[in-house]
DNA sequence: AATGAATGAGGTTTCATTCAT
DNA sequence: TATGAATGAAACCTCATTCAT
């Protein structure tokens, strides 16, 4: 019985947390984080002032938050080539673009906010930030020394160039696919197109 | 006499106002649009909180006219390319991408803010970027269509997509050696490199 | 049974009551009243903050409540000297005098917040407090009139100053050695030393 | 000429500043430090909140001020006894008694707040009074040294409780006679009755 | 009776901008 | 023209108290 009335105010409580987060998203993701108040939170959440400071501790520790759960799923989007699978390596790269693309597409609010402002905001999103690029160009300059071993990509090539364009490539095409662009874009077709541009060039 | 007087006054406030300008984008550099409050700006120019107001109009004004010299060195920087011209068509974009380079190399501090905070800072700036985003775009897919026509481009591939990975490419690269870089990369060297990785790719 | 039951329930709540005002007055003790928060003392007490407000009114009224069993242990402690006694009336002095000081050394800490911050707390404390003070000033006049009236204290001498006197006198003794002072003093002989200072004076 | 408006403004400036002081100081003793906010203060001043930061850290501080100025009023109070004097040393202990007595009657408002809540206030307050207090109890008790040295005072009696019950009368009388009293009273008159209760006590 | 999530008034402080000098 | 004191809206955050469960 007290058990059934805790673990339901838990389940209200979880409920009112994930709300707050996700009208907090909206309104970051509508007016930009330092032209968002507090006050404009509670008022899109319909909570009081004091309720907010139940479920976070800061304005910006929620948006670490948001940036958080993002990365997190990216994280999850990401995921290592392996020259013995079935799969082409060109097969297995277009997957990896396409899934991150398809995640951010549907994040779309936060990935406009991540891109547009997430910078600069806050030592320790920052510091997120930082580790994620990070993460993701170790992902990439791998993938391409795997590719180089094999032969399969050039070897007189500067690898940290490499990785910085087509990281630049994908990072750029998700500027204007997904923050910027109005209608959604099929995430395969701008995939595997990236992926051709960075394999093979535009040269005919 | 009178007009000597005017002039010495003109070109005083001239010098004045460079001056704030210049001291501004010091601070604002260091320490980020939104952490950088109108005392830390006026005691930089070491002028009264009234007179940074007889000069700028506001806060925002002052970060838009920084954004707006930036800009404007950015575009004497790009410049089309020429079929007709000596020089072949790749050794033209790696000049043009060299010079941008370079421009962007010289402007570190400025650099650095526009492309960490300078979205949703103000209506105003974000028109100013935009434009000239869609400039750089238009001025890439005009490239590449020319590219195309001489048969030296692929005609299959989309030019969107093409402007779109090429202008990443280099706002990645801008991002990595400009923005974070420690010391000073020679533009040269990246800008044949993004230019050979764009035009025929990576495989070998 | 039920009454049993009823009984029991009584007791619980008296328990229950108690314990909160033991733990609060601890913690008054160690921070202050307005260093102190509800969520400190319903933390320090391992009650929900609801059932605070079931057993007290407000934060003020449990510092009242603390206050006035400290004012009543002291009202009991103060007791009038009789001529007719066998003891001295110098002797039933200091006997007052020491239980007094026993009594605020006993409740070291409740002494130390009534003394330090009880006064401009609340309109109903000061209230008290007053009340307080002026039923020790008129036992000591009084007391003081009974000597006069059997010629053992002068005449001459305005027995407000008197009465002022030997209240700040006690009253200094106890913020030095009660309130402020680290280890404990003998109670009977800083009595005597006090009574035999106020009867006699310093000089030689 | 700009001298002349730099010490104008220099004037205006301080004189704002005690204009703040001297309501903050009435506000406060109407009342207390704790009930008082720094909207009642900015209201009574007349000035606008940012006003009151310009001349303030904070609250504490401004309280702060008014205690240090109190405190170094009362200290230029406070002189020595000189046995070589032409004045008896009775003589010289009321005359102190009475100036500091008169003292406090001047500034009855600042007195009142100090003697009722200052206490536990705020570290730094907390420091002044601990080191006034200090300062007081050095100076009676070398006094009351230099009278049993000069067989004036009785050498069997404990100067700590000696110095501990003077103290207390004084400030008692404080307490009754300035801080709780409506109608002023003859400084002199109080000062000699206490110093003759605490020379030769009350018993006849 | 007990809980603790929710409330919202009110706290202190900051800061872009104005304006009298 | 230059100054910097003054402004006051608005920021973030706390906390005594209430109330649905």
């Amino acid at each position: 019985m007290a058990d059934g009335r805790v673990l339901r105010a838990e389940r209200v409580r979880e409920r009112r947390r994930k709300d707050i987060l996700a009208t907090s998203l909206r309104v970051f993701s509508e007016q930009g984080y330092w032209n968002t108040s507090i006050t404009d939170l509670v008022r899109a959440a319909g909570v009081a002032r004091g309720t907010f400071y139940l479920y976070f501790e800061s304005k910006s520790s929620i948006f670490l938050e948001l940036l958080t759960n993002l990365l997190s799923t990216l994280r999850g989007a990401v995921s290592g080539v392996d020259p013995s699978h079935d799969d082409s390596l060109e097969e297995q790269v277009v997957a990896v673009v396409t899934r991150v693309f398809e995640t951010l597409q549907q994040n779309r609010p936060l990935t406009r906010i991540v891109f547009r402002e997430a910078v600069g905001l806050d030592a320790e999103v920052d510091a997120q930030l930082d580790a994620f690029n990070r993460e993701l160009r170790g992902y990439l300059e791998n993938t391409i020394a795997i590719g180089q071993a094999m032969g399969w990509l050039r070897e007189e090539m500067d690898r940290s160039i490499m990785a910085t364009s087509v990281l630049g490539a994908v990072r750029e095409a998700v500027l204007v696919y997904v923050v910027r662009g109005k209608e959604e874009v099929e995430a395969r077709k701008v995939a595997e197109q990236i992926v051709a541009f960075s394999l093979r060039g535009m040269t005919a």
